[in-house]
RNA sequence: GCGGACGUGGUGAAAUUGGUAGACACGCCAGACUUAGGAUCUGGUGCCUCACGGUGUGAAGGUUCAAGUCCUUUCGUCCGCACCA
């Protein structure tokens, strides 16, 4: 039989249209499997990446629906966004025009693949019907103090003119552009996901079995969880004085409470308000205020690599419990947003405090020791047990941590405190192309959300993209409207949101999708939530996986939902490689997915993909390996010419030849294979194909057709999810598709008359013995040693070990 | 610095979880068929050795009858966070 892939995909593709093949049943008393890939963002066409992760969850989707399960495998679009602003500005397209267009392209590129995505459940972000629920959710999260609106230092991006969150900052640059990042005060509006915390942080427990370790150690560490105590230092009589009364103390946290008697200064970030007021009133002799003002010029991400630096700002603190004073120094390695902005100095028993002690010859005092300790060299760190800690003395630092504690909570000079990492989520976007935030200003009543009932605020069509300014905020009118509470005159909130917020619910609307007058149906939801398999990008770690596992909780505390974790199971896929490094148009490494499936064909490109390298792994391109998994399918595709049964035929397997016997056996062990990876959610499909592979070389080694209708009946079922098109074809030409059902492994097949057992001699393989399966063990361990005589000669076999139908291990000496 | 992942042929990778290392492919070599082949088919292919045999999973130790797999130390690569007090 002659393969032509642009001709059967094509016919396939047509009736897998035409008759809705892959939409999900209504009947919620099935058992249901929601598979999703990460949503694309339209940016033009589809590149090898995308071909990974779809080909990836469609395997995984037929897979179940083969197995009796009802699929829901959706698929929509990412669709607000910076590059259809871009593209404004570049091409004078209008935004909207720009990535609706895509998304038609996309999504014929994306047709040519075979996928099996409920087609109608489709959506795009930016559609209005959207951003209504989106906009909803926001007032909603207003109305509960969830969301609030603040004036603050933010990420500042230039080249993109907009402020990003802190986690869209990857190493002090812009996560789209590499720009690097400034700060700059701002109003915006802030998700209060720090109110999650400790949830989002427990939670990862439940997902320790489904999701990557790498991944919840990435969200842990963001998160950032530390324990410790908070207390206040009171500034000297002297030095509320000099502030004019303004200051009487300030703030500091520490995880290590039992160093507290080794405090020999304090140190406060640049832009702590002590600091700035003493600057601002001249409160320092010029030098020291010049420094500071340096200090206060130099990025984070600078600081971070600069030495330790410092000022003494003449002035004292008294320390809680001994009672004397201790010097306040102005330091670049405090961090102003991270408890209070300011520290107690520990040099004995921090390496920061020490470097800094050591540069500016402050005192060193030890306070916990240990036999490791060198404070001549560096600072000690680790426990140990306390010393010159008055009462303290003698305990080790855990018991301390916990004594000393107590003592400040007894005596109320402190408590004991947890300190997070994780910052609120700035949403704020000073873009066209997103969801308007859905407020207004009012000069009498303040922020006013708008009416529910008037939502959408949806975008203005008549603006001019120019990349200078917000185009909101320069258009004539849209901002002027009336206030939703006193309907006075009152301006429209020109920031529009976040894209990742329309990311962090996409997988609820696939629920209910086409629903006119609510976000989801909370049965809907109840139903397939939570997505049984997703798979997208490593890069998504923190920012869309932290933000939808927020979303979540929080729509489920606003009443929307009863679900507590979106992705059960995590699937992050490699990178497509070729020559060694990311494809990129820059580097000119790319691979068109477009010309590839012209080449070959979709199960061709599919085959490759899942066939080069497991999922997780970086998959490095071959030119030659696509040929050969082409080659695969037209061998496969031409070998059936052998099978004469048009449905699983009756085989006594007593009565085969040992090729035959063989033959069935591979067949059923890539049936083993199919429904191990699958079980086991290593989603290995490499080791599968290679399975079938082996299963079909071994009945091209005999020629019972009873054998090869029987391999071809299971083989076209175990590969329909790696290669479809070509599996529906044979399938329905020679079984009428009734393989396309689970089916039963034949265990008989694996058991066999004789067993090949390895004879080693201290372990090392010598020969191999071919033994009926009954013999007994010394028949066998006689039957080794004889064998291996010539091995044993002048030996004395001390040991002999029989590992059943394994092997025979003989120790000599 | 902290955390995570990982080191197996010329290449991509397997290895039933402690039991015959290198399955399956790519590449390469040889042969067959061909006017021809970058098509197809057959065979070979870890390394050293003519062979007998030796040796081999980054390195070094250890546990065990038996280690790619478990333990200790060490080297290297990639990724994430990075002065978080």
């Amino acid at each position: 039989m002659e393969y032509n892939p642009s001709k059967t995909e094509q016919k396939w593709q047509d009736i897998w249209r035409a008759q809705e093949a892959f939409e999900p049943k209504e009947d919620k008393a099935l058992p249901k499997k929601y598979i999703l890939s990460m949503f694309p963002y339209p940016s033009g066409r589809i590149h090898m990446g995308h071909v990974r992760n779809y080909t990836i969850s469609d395997a995984i989707a037929r897979y179940y629906r083969k197995e009796g399960f009802n699929v829901l495998h959706p698929f929509g679009w990412d669709s607000f966004g910076m590059p259809a602003e871009n593209a404004a500005i570049k091409h004078k397209l209008h935004p909207k025009k720009w990535t609706y267009e895509n998304i038609d392209y996309m999504r014929k590129e994306l047709a040519t693949l075979g996928l099996s995505f409920s087609k109608k459940r489709e959506f795009a972000t930016s559609d209005p019907l959207y951003t209504k629920f989106e906009q909803e959710f926001i007032i909603k999260m207003f109305e509960e103090g969830l969301l609030y609106e603040k004036r603050q230092s933010v990420n500042w991006c230039e080249t993109c003119h907009t402020v990003l969150a802190n986690e869209q900052v990857v190493e002090g640059c812009c996560w789209r552009c590499d720009n690097e990042v400034e700060q700059k005060q701002m109003p915006g509006y802030y998700i209060k996901i720090t109110k999650y915390a400790q949830e989002l942080l427990d939670d990862l427990k439940t997902l320790e079995e489904g999701w990557p370790k790498q991944v919840l150690t990435m969200q842990e560490n963001w998160i950032g969880r530390s324990e410790g105590l908070a207390f206040s230092l009171s500034l000297s009589d002297e030095a509320v004085s000099k502030l004019d009364g303004n200051f009487s103390a300030f703030d500091v946290f520490t995880t290590r409470p039992d160093t507290i008697y080794g405090v020999s200064y304090t140190a406060l970030a640049p832009e702590h308000e002590i600091v700035k007021y003493l600057v601002a009133h001249n409160l320092l002799d010029t030098q020291k205020i010049e420094a500071i003002k340096a200090m206060q010029k130099v990025s984070e991400k600078d600081r971070a690599l600069a030495d330790k630096e410092g000022v003494s700002l003449d002035i004292e603190v008294i320390h809680p419990l001994t009672g004397k004073r201790v010097p306040v120094w102005v330091a670049n390695f405090v961090l102003v947003g991270y408890g209070g902005g300011a520290v107690m100095a520990v040099p004995a028993h921090d390496q920061r405090d020490y470097e800094f002690a050591k540069k500016y010859d402050l005192p060193i005092h030890e306070v916990i020791t240990d036999p490791k300790s060198d404070l001549k060299k560096e600072a000690y760190t680790d426990n140990g047990v306390l010393v010159n800690s008055a009462d303290f003395d003698g305990l080790k630092s855990t018991k301390a941590k916990k004594a000393i504690i107590y003592h400040f909570e007894k005596v109320g000079l402190g408590q004991k405190q947890i300190n997070y990492k994780l910052r609120d989520w700035g949403i704020s976007r000073q873009r066209y192309w997103g969801a308007p935030i859905p407020f207004v200003h009012c000069p009498s009543c303040g922020l006013v959300p708008e009416k529910i009932e008037n939502l959408p605020v949806t975008l203005p069509d008549d603006v001019e993209i120019t990349g200078e300014g917000n185009p909101l905020e320069n258009h004539p009118t849209w901002k002027k409207c009336h206030c939703p509470k006193c309907g006075g005159n009152a301006t429209r909130e020109t920031d529009t949101m976040d894209t990742f917020v329309q990311s962090s619910w996409y997988f609820l609307r696939y629920c209910t999708p086409n629903d006119q007058t609510k976000a989801f149906e909370k049965e809907d939801v109840a139903y397939w939530m939570s997505v049984d398999q997703y798979v997208g990008g490593i890069e998504h770690a923190i920012l869309h996986l932290l933000y939808a596992r927020f979303f979540t909780k929080a729509l489920r505390d606003l009443g929307y939902i009863s679900v507590d974790e979106p992705f059960s199971n995590l699937l992050t896929q490699g990178m497509v490689l070729k020559d060694g490094a990311k494809m990129s148009k820059s580097k000119g490494n790319t691979v068109d997915p477009d010309e590839l499936i012209t080449k070959y064909g979709a199960d061709t490109a599919r085959l490759f993909t899942l066939f080069a390298a497991p999922p997780q792994k970086e998959l490095e391109w071959n030119d030659s390996a696509v040929e050969g998994s082409f080659k695969f399918i037209r061998r496969f595709v031409d070998r059936v010419e052998h099978v004469n049964a048009d449905h699983l035929p009756q085989i006594d397997h007593t009565t085969l030849s040992k090729e035959e016997k063989y033959a069935r056996k591979k067949v059923y062990e890539a049936l083993k294979k199919s429904d191990e990876i699958y079980k086991t959610r290593s989603f290995t499909f490499n080791t599968v194909i290679a399975a079938c592979m082996e299963a079909l070389n071994a009945l091209n080694a005999q020629k019972n057709s009873d054998v090869w209708s029987e391999g071809y009946f299971v083989l076209l079922h175990i590969l329909e999810p790696v290669i479809p098109h070509i599996c529906w074809e044979l399938s329905e030409t020679l079984f009428k598709r009734e393989n396309f059902k689970p089916i039963k492994i034949k265990e008989e097949v694996f058991v066999e008359d004789t067993i090949v057992l390895a004879v080693t001699i201290n372990g090392k393989k010598r020969e191999e013995i071919e033994v009926d399966k009954a013999l007994q063990k010394d028949a066998i361990l006689q039957n080794a040693k004889e064998v291996c005589a010539k091995w044993l000669e002048g030996k004395e076999i001390i040991k002999e070990i029989y590992v059943p139908s394994k092997l025979v291990n003989l120790v000599v000496k």
